[in-house]
DNA sequence: TGTACATCAGTGAACGCGCGTTCACTGATGTAC
DNA sequence: TGTACATCAGTGAACGCGCGTTCACTGATGTAC
């Protein structure tokens, strides 16, 4: 059922997910829907909710795999860019704004919070590089919001600018530099 | 009219700009649109059209005052951020993707042509700032396609997540170390 | 100066559509005695 | 083992809504003679 929401996000806007949509997507009738979820929303919600789950859980899957901090850094940017091409309009939803800014005061634990830990995750990257030495990185908070900006940007202009030359080694370049990595 | 159609995107998404709403907000009956644009394409058309010759305007005429090259490279990243502050509704249409994707093959020249537009308007900075000997930059193109990135995430981040405790400093950090200044 | 006519931005009524949601319902499954 | 009943995921019909678009129209303005 959740499943059937998301593969929908991957043909059209956000408003492409309709509550009709789903349902014919899904094989039931429309009014079935209100079994599962209150209201239209809801469903909204939870797709941005599995969505935050498993980008956190593939960072961290990554992050298992390597020991040096610096690898782990280039791992953690590796998997959030891969995640935002491999489902566009999925990952828009999550930082779009649209969907954010107007739902987030009513459940800040989907958004806020669930933002909040993924960014962590950068930021203490960041940070382990620093404390190895790896990097000379005076403040990691401030560092991993630049690059934060930095993957999001390449994340969402990439999909939306499939004309533009794209050069090799953009995201090694914004890692290197806005993490003071050599 | 056409001013009517932007005052429009300043509340809600991109699909809240409706034929009826900007009839409603213009003061006129619906079908009387039609004697100004062909359907409905042709008003976000319109918009897309505008707000880029306005972000290159003020691009343009911010540059006009500075003489220095690194004064001209951090005025074009500023006034691109604060354009994106002040309407990031209408920013986003711009290099949104969504409506990018799907209406640039038709319209090249709106949407490809005048995002090259802009970004030269970048690469070019950054270029003369290597070309003065104040960045260590030797590869203007790709440096400035980073600086792109930097500045859309932070364009877009910024007002989708107001909750995000942004430092200071965030745009300083981006052109300092992806144009190689210093 | 006066008359005929083209142009043009506007109008209200109507269309068919997909939407979210409500309603009273059906039929299968599990549980209590 | 059999019967009664609750639970639960599903159903089709219907609602009111805003949408893009078409239609035949009106009334003001400008131009030709």
């Amino acid at each position: 059922m959740r499943a059937a929401a998301e593969i929908l996000d991957e043909g059209g806007g956000e408003d492409a997910v309709t509550l009709r949509a789903v349902a014919r997507r899904t094989g039931i009738a429309a009014p079935s829907i209100y079994r599962h979820f209150a209201d239209r929303d809801q469903i909204l919600l939870a797709v941005v909710r599995e969505a935050f789950a498993e980008l956190k859980e593939r960072i961290e899957a990554g992050l298992a795999e390597v020991d040096k901090p610096d690898a782990q850094l280039r791992s953690v940017c590796t998997t959030y860019l891969d995640f935002a091409l491999e489902r566009p309009k999925r990952y828009r939803i999550l930082f779009g704004g649209v969907w954010n800014a107007a739902r987030t005061a009513e459940n800040p634990e989907v958004t806020t919070a669930a933002e909040q830990d993924v960014f962590a995750l950068l930021a203490q990257a960041v940070q382990g590089c620093a404390d190895a030495g790896l990097s000379r990185s005076t403040s990691a908070f401030s560092d991993a919001t630049a690059l934060w900006a930095g993957l999001h940007g390449l994340a969402e202009l990439r999909p939306a600018s499939p004309m533009f030359p794209w050069p090799e080694g953009v995201l090694e370049v914004l890692v290197n530099r806005l993490a003071l990595l050599d």
